[in-house]
DNA sequence: TGTTATAGGTACTTTAAAGTACCTATATTA
DNA sequence: TAATATAGGTACTTTAAAGTACCTATAACA
């Protein structure tokens, strides 16, 4: 018999993109496939080893897909995979949602708000 | 001038919403108001002092309610707050995308999920 | 020749999140 | 009188998340 694991199905969403970076990088994917200096360059505060470990599990949990060429320098791109893709709504609503709570809690997004794609 | 903060709106999101516990107290409260221990009933892992400390930061970010009675011994409930609804949509969504991947893992969401309110 | 760009690995350290243990108050009930 | 239920506080410890530093490969180019 296969041992309980959850207490309520929301865990099971978190165990795949909870923590710090995870939805971070899938609402950068929700905008297209991006190489892996585009997201560092989306994500000013993430680490090398940060962005690589996340990606690495959002691979392994089937999300993401990982698309190398085969030339060198390396380039690596990452995009929601059709699985992915089921969570796009919930990610949406998420950056909406902190929108409208910044501008709640602020007055002004632009003031706490670094320019990238995904503010204009 | 206020200091930039974020560098996409997601993150006022997860400053909010983020960590362990508070989206499952969230979705425990979209089914009405609940006591505190009412709550730790139906989150058997969570400890009282993480369970006050969510609470309470929660809120304080004005998204529940804290309905105190005055008697004793003490009772005390919680319960969305009208701000706090605005998060209803994210949070069905969220258990419902975790009730399918566990389908998905696992083929049947018995086999996982223990039994309550939010799992009929 | 040596520097650059790209993507990533690994060992170690730091920090923040979470957990443990033990404490409070008071009316009610056995 | 002593135990119970309820909600919560606080000091301390543990664990997990995140960060730092340094390492790899190779073709192109100055």
């Amino acid at each position: 018999m296969i041992k309980k694991k959850y207490n309520i199905s929301v865990e099971a969403t978190l165990e795949v993109i909870g923590g710090k970076w995870k939805c971070v990088i899938l609402c950068h994917l929700t905008h297209g496939k991006k190489r892996t200096s585009e997201l560092k360059k989306l994500m000013p505060g993430i680490t090398q080893k940060m962005l690589t470990q996340q990606l690495r599990e959002l691979e392994s949990d089937g999300i993401i897909n990982r698309i190398i060429y085969n030339q060198v320098p390396p380039k690596v791109e990452y995009e929601l995979s059709e699985y992915g893709t089921s969570l796009e709504s919930i990610l949406n609503l998420l950056c909406n949602w902190g929108e409208q709570h910044i501008i709640k809690e602020y007055g002004d997004k632009f003031a706490v708000l670094e320019d990238n794609i995904l503010n204009k």
